[in-house]
DNA sequence: AAAATATGCAACCTTTTGGTTACAAAATTA
DNA sequence: TAATTTTGTAACCAAAAGGTTGCATATTTT
């Protein structure tokens, strides 16, 4: 049994719920009124929820609220970012080939040029 | 069939492929090398990557490589930010009560102190 | 041309996933 | 106390996922 925030997030369902429960905690009948599946199929997505550590049960008289605990989700952001510049290279690239373009295009027209309409980026 | 980025990265196997392939194109063969699973198996893997634009193909003579194509993963990254708030929060106050703690201990064993040891987040 | 290499894919199998119904147990309410 | 509400979980099922072997096809190599 595979328990990892990555397998956590691929169905669409959980990640529904964790959207609905981030903003205030719900206990589960709250939760299931939001879907057309069965109480026992969400009650399911919220313990893998659960097991893998993405939210947490508090128990309330015979309520149980799922509250979200997203700092989990930095497992999939860090993996997600040490691939930005792999994707942000050929964005530069575009770039500076259209600022170039620019220029190129300025000085056709007009020769005054200040520089201030250069698209730059960090 | 369901093909998004998000199941696509769900299974460890394809997300180790693609670590193989962001820093350079390599052929199907190649990748199998690195997995103790069948070339068919790893094939089936590179066709979802595919399937769901995380990577792309091209034909060079007999062989194929695999070429990442990173953007789609902002998908991911987009749905995962939108949280970052919710467990930032807590590391906020987190901070701010260890800093308060600080300030009261500094002021109790020395009268001076110019405050630069304060932690401080942005 | 023949052999070797690189790949795509059908057919099949087992395990996992996502769903269901049915029932039990605990807490609240009437 | 009896009825209601909220939840946990067992037992079962169909479909999807991940794997395999075997074979066909296209490109090189020899």
């Amino acid at each position: 049994m595979r328990r990892d925030v990555f397998q956590a997030i691929a169905d669409p369902t959980r990640r529904a719920i964790i959207n609905m429960i981030a903003h205030q905690p719900l206990n589960v009948n709250t939760v299931t009124e939001n879907f057309d599946v069965s109480r026992t199929a969400v009650y399911k997505h919220i313990k893998i929820l659960t097991e893998c550590g993405l939210i947490e049960i508090k128990q309330q008289g015979r309520e149980r609220f799922c509250e979200a605990k997203l700092q989990k989700l930095n497992e999939v952001s860090d993996w997600v970012e040490q691939y930005r510049q792999f994707w942000k290279a050929r964005l530069d690239s575009l770039d500076n080939y259209l600022s170039e373009l620019q220029s190129k295009n300025d000085s056709k027209t007009k020769k005054k040029n200040d520089g201030t309409s250069k698209r730059t980026r960090k």
